[in-house]
DNA sequence: TTTTTAAGTCAGCCATGTTGACATATTTTT
DNA sequence: AAAAATATGTCAACATGGCTGACTTAAAAA
């Protein structure tokens, strides 16, 4: 029993350290989108418009193949969200020249400011939380959520200068 | 223009930086909580479910109001969740002594083994990615994942003995 | 004794995911 | 040219897990 009381028991820190960081996950996951869920609140939209308004912000003339890739939901519920943000003009679409089947995708000016607001609660909040930490910090958690992923969802990250300068 | 193309623009890395971290957020959230979703659907549970499990796991005892506080929900949306998982004898519930109203909640043996067959999904995702990187890198993720919680959100969540030892 | 608190319940609504089946236009293959 | 595959869209139905509002019961606190 005594070793359990020595600082580095290496079982007993690992398997409380995990937890610690699934809690982190939950916790730190929740108050990331609280925010920016409340103004879209706001604009009678929720987090999957703001979804659809990032990539596409982040993709512009992206298709809906492409974007159906990125998100990882069915054509159905894209659907739902992506003809709710063209009716309200927040999403342009138009026809491919190279092959006509397709509708790409970009937004319309009133879907740049709306990307441009909403995004900006997020990336305050990443702000804040580099600053107060060391950029040694910043690294170590850019590295561990990279290793978090999937294999299959790595091609569908930009890679960041940063990330490609170390 | 010229200075957009000096390697360390800060304020072009700035911007870089905080998109990518967000989008780090989405993917490894969402690969994160796959697989777990997965088998507690083999189980006809859900995440909700589980978020239940893990808490009064970590908590056995605890009365209904604290795990609200901690899950922040609505005791409607609690009730539909517990009372299914008290049903299928995943939690038992009893009588506080001190206070009679309060129905303090702990884990059934069902409930401990599902409870650590899920969360050893999640662990194992942690247990790999940290094995990728440097302890370093692992603190750096911690203190980042911190700096991102809301002040409310702190005193909900119990600190590891690797936190209080740096 | 009155009020507050802890817990639970019923009813209905909303957002966002799912499946399955099918339609239409266009491109590719045979 | 005909057939098959592809990109997109649509209708219908369902599941999960949030929400609000209204109301009850039992026990504790004032």
């Amino acid at each position: 029993m005594a070793d359990l009381k020595t600082p580095h028991h290496p079982l007993f820190l690992r398997e409380e350290e995990l937890r610690y960081s699934i809690e982190l996950m939950f916790f730190a996951y929740r108050d990331f989108t609280a925010e920016a869920d409340t103004m879209l609140a706001s604009c009678d939209l929720g987090r999957a418009h703001h979804r659809v308004i990032y990539f596409v912000g982040r993709n512009p003339g992206i298709n809906v193949s492409d974007l159906l890739a990125i998100l990882n939901i069915t054509k159905q519920s894209l659907s739902r969200v992506l003809s709710h943000l063209i009716t309200d003009d927040y999403i342009h679409q138009e026809q491919g020249t190279t092959d006509k089947r397709q509708r790409l995708l970009s937004l319309t000016d009133k879907g740049k400011t709306l990307e441009h607001d909403v995004t900006m609660i997020q990336r305050r909040r990443f702000a804040q939380a580099f600053k107060s930490v060391s950029t040694n910090d910043v690294t170590g958690f850019i590295s561990v959520m990279e290793a978090m992923l999937d294999d299959k969802t790595l091609p569908l990250l930009r890679r960041t200068p940063m990330t490609r300068m170390k």
